[in-house]
DNA sequence: TAACGGATAAACATGG
DNA sequence: CCCATGTTTATCCGTT
């Protein structure tokens, strides 16, 4: 990301700008982020780092900045080391079953808009009534295998799947799949296999059912992934019109499953993707022989946006500037630099900053958190 | 034309 | 032994 580069991590001087207000203030009294213009509101969700609900206590809250015209709104969320002990990979414990992004959904009630049940068919089919068919699986979905396992992880609560499920998921929503041959699914292993995106975890043992592990999401690739979904989705709805016309009304083969919509920054649900630094450490026994990606130092993360409030137009126009910003996503840039971690807004993100709220820095901010699927339903 | 990515097929190993 | 799962290799095809 081009923004990396303005983001330096703040221990340098170049970070100037990052203010330290000491140990005393919450996020939940945290100043208000001001920029120069009134564009979008931006109250972002609670942010907190898994997994301990109390790791991340108000007191966490260490301190705040941001500063930039408009069109460059940078807040740094400067965590004081000492009192974020969960950021530390060596403080984890073994009950800290911290997977990638399954934390989020830990707490329980972290789908607060309509949290879809278990392997339900996607919101598509809420255009169709249970009496109408299924439309003719004649045609391949244009999305990768790569893609059709990364939308069947995210639609899971847990952010993780057996292959099996991920086969009922793809099944379930793509009818081609329902009548294809038995080689696809040897695909899907390969990919899981073969691809740097997919962390393999070994399953708890105590509550095993079933073979195999479950597979999630490695968090470095979830950018590329949505990426390539949003290109996908994006190509497929211009192409199709899809995008104004769920698939299954207009007879399209293939059904766009409701991740896909999450792209649509119409949509404004609490959702929050923040994955977990320490999910990336090899220190993380649940991980299998596939270890965890490695935490770079720029790590890339993506947080949508919560209560926006916005003009459709300006929306609209923000869609064509950034390729991310239509998925409902602020990206943000993780640092971690001596005893702070940082988290740094892009700087071309396009956000008024004045009304930014950074709430309390609890494990509460979890409830805000939700699947990508929550983010669907906005997009037809 | 070569390089690349993705899809597909197949062989093989492992474990329930 | 069967089957599901997981890994690896090879090949083909379309795109760049």
């Amino acid at each position: 990301m081009e923004n990396s580069s303005q983001t330096l991590p703040p221990s340098s001087p170049s970070c100037p700008t990052t203010t330290t207000f000491g140990g005393s203030l919450p996020f939940s009294s945290s100043p208000q982020q001001t920029c120069s213009s009134n564009r979008i509101s931006l109250p972002l969700s609670p942010i907190s780092f898994p997994p301990s609900p109390t790791s991340l206590s108000p007191a966490t809250a260490e301190s705040i900045h941001s500063s930039s015209p408009l069109s460059h709104c940078t807040a740094s969320l400067c965590l004081e080391g000492q009192n974020v002990q969960c950021l530390s990979p060596a403080n984890l414990s073994d009950q800290d079953d911290l997977t990638c992004l399954s934390w989020l959904h830990q707490r329980g009630n972290l789908l607060p808009l309509q949290p879809l049940p278990k392997m339900t068919p996607l919101p598509q089919l809420e255009f169709s009534t249970p009496s109408q068919p299924l439309p003719p699986a004649s045609s391949k979905p244009p999305y990768s295998f790569s893609s059709l396992i990364f939308m069947a992880i995210e639609d899971s609560p847990d952010k993780r799947l057996p292959v099996k499920d991920i086969y009922e998921w793809i099944v379930n929503n793509f009818p081609y799949y329902r009548t294809a041959s038995g080689g696809w699914r040897n695909s899907v292993r390969h990919n899981l296999s073969l691809s740097k995106s997919f962390c393999r975890i070994q399953r708890d043992k105590s509550q095993s059912v079933g073979k195999g592990s479950l597979w999630c999401v490695c968090p470095e690739y979830r950018p590329a992934l949505l990426e390539v979904l949003r290109k996908t989705h994006s190509y497929h709805s211009t192409n199709n019109n899809l995008m104004n016309k769920p698939a299954l009304l207009e007879g399209a083969d293939y059904g766009v499953p409701a991740v896909c919509d999450s792209m649509e920054i119409s949509d404004l649900s609490h959702t929050l993707l923040l994955s977990s630094p320490q999910t990336l450490t090899t220190d993380n026994p649940t991980f299998g022989e596939n270890p965890p990606c490695p935490l770079t130092p720029d790590h890339e993360e993506l947080v949508t946006m919560e209560s926006v409030e916005y003009q459709q137009e300006e929306v609209c126009e923000e869609m064509e500037k950034d390729p991310l910003s239509d998925s409902g996503y602020i990206e943000l840039h993780y640092y971690q630099s001596h005893q702070y971690q940082y988290l740094v807004l892009p700087g071309d993100t396009e956000l008024d900053l004045e009304t930014v709220e950074i709430l309390q820095l609890d494990a509460e901010a979890q409830e805000a958190a939700g699947s990508l699927l929550d983010l669907a339903g906005g997009g037809y």
